[in-house]
DNA sequence: CGTTCCATTGAGATGTGTCAATTCAAGTGG
DNA sequence: CCACTTGAATTGACACATCTCAATGGAACG
């Protein structure tokens, strides 16, 4: 959120041109371990950084990639979100995954060298675009960074396999929980507030994410808000009841 | 299943003692490509068959390691269904995975360097244990053998993103379709029938694998056999309709 | 200032879960 | 080899969480 207003402030909605020092590297990036909190010596740093590529802020609904483009990077993001869907044969939208500053993703196109799901900015964010064939080699020869990244693709494992639990076994309340406590403990690593954040996406998409309709997510919120555990303002939430919340929950949100 | 009854019928049920030989290559596999398809060249392919280790059976409900256990090896299916799960903080089973020869499992420990699911045998099972420190030492000296296993882990992420999308989006009949589906192409790629195996878990294993209660597996079978689309007796499944299936699935269960 | 999309709320429909009873299959020990 | 035990699978009746449909209100954006 500060992330997306500074470079708004900087350079305005639709002048693309703005003086906003994208290059910053990687050594100076305010992130700093979060996006790759490499075990990475700071020679081994400097090679990292060689091969990123900062681009243009993406605007908000704009594509990163869609399903079945050539795969040629992973991404990080700066500052914004992702969310990240994959299309049902009958048109469906599911999403699989949002990415706060700080986390990785679009790592599912290896595989086939193609992606398997579409990426799209859901407010004004910036990425760090890493070139896979340029990794991989990277990679070869920096110990630590192969590691990191076996690491890092082991992480995005574990977490889906957390997401399929969610889905398989909690009811909506649980859901919805889990996915308010996952956000602030995500926000709360990048020392932003653990209780008070603006909601990333829309109820839509929340719905979505999690397997439930947009009118239960509404309902759901509206019941947490009765039971004063959530105070909800449109896309403002703030943590009433952490306790009571991870209750409810009923599911270890670590990260 | 052929697998299974061979080394049955080689040393028995009960004298773990055994003449199969266990440390055939991976040259020598019948697998083949299947497990590490590699585009590994010949004396690639040597230096692999050096770290894997190849153990004694495993019997059906013998974990091969457990949630929290320490991480060390990767491990692939020789003969045999592994089944992967969490336990959920009430206690409750979710599976995550199920692996059949030549299926990797066991990345999802990687990143913190404990395993985050459990495995065990659905029935008599052999494995190969790969020990991720020696992979990893060789997967920096062979780039072919590192972006095999950087592929073999985005294949895992796209896999569970599929089953995320069936969690979320499919009902029941459509998720035991998709995995009728699922079974059968993998199956095929083995060479074996694409229309007529054994179940290789219970109906409670579907069930908790799909998110659905025991009774509605049971239900639906019942539904799809009335249908004629399958024929089905206790474990056994065969395929009258593959076409219909597949509408009725609605997924692509690609492989 | 109007259009459009998002969110809320209610009423009713429905797929799936739960509970309970029964049958069936497999493995064990006498 | 036959009871016996135990877990797996089936089937029916009922409950209930969530979805669907519909109407309305509200926010955001050009």
């Amino acid at each position: 959120m500060i992330n997306m207003e500074e470079i708004n402030n900087v350079h305005g909605n639709s002048s693309r041109k703005c003086t906003l020092n994208y290059s910053v590297s990687c050594n100076d990036c305010r992130l700093g371990t979060l996006c790759f909190p490499l075990a990475l010596k700071s020679d081994e740093l400097v090679k990292l950084d060689s091969i990123v590529q900062r681009g243009m802020p993406l605007q908000k609904s704009e594509h990163l990639f869609r399903e079945k483009d050539r795969f040629s990077s992973i991404y990080a993001v700066r500052s914004g979100v992702i969310k990240t869907y994959r299309l049902t044969d009958d048109g469906r939208e599911q999403i699989t995954g949002l990415y706060l500053p700080g986390e990785i993703f679009g790592m599912d196109g290896i595989s086939l060298n193609a992606h398997s799901c579409s990426a799209l900015a859901l407010e004004t964010s910036a990425v760090c675009e890493i070139p896979f064939a340029s990794l991989e080699v990277l990679s070869q020869k920096v110990q630590n960074l192969q590691r990191h990244f076996f690491q890092l693709m082991s992480r995005e494992i574990t977490e889906e396999q957390q997401l399929i639990t969610l889905l398989s076994k909690n009811n909506a309340e649980e859901r919805i929980a889990a996915l308010m406590l996952s956000i602030s403990s995500r926000n709360a690593q990048r020392k932003l507030s653990a209780t008070q954040f603006r909601l990333p996406m829309s109820r839509i998409d929340i719905g979505n994410y999690l397997g439930l309709s947009v009118e239960t997510v509404s309902r759901v919120l509206g019941r947490l808000q009765r039971l004063k555990v959530l105070f909800v303002e449109n896309r403002e939430i703030t943590i009433l009841d952490i306790k009571a919340l991870q209750n409810l929950a009923g599911v270890l949100v670590a990260e």
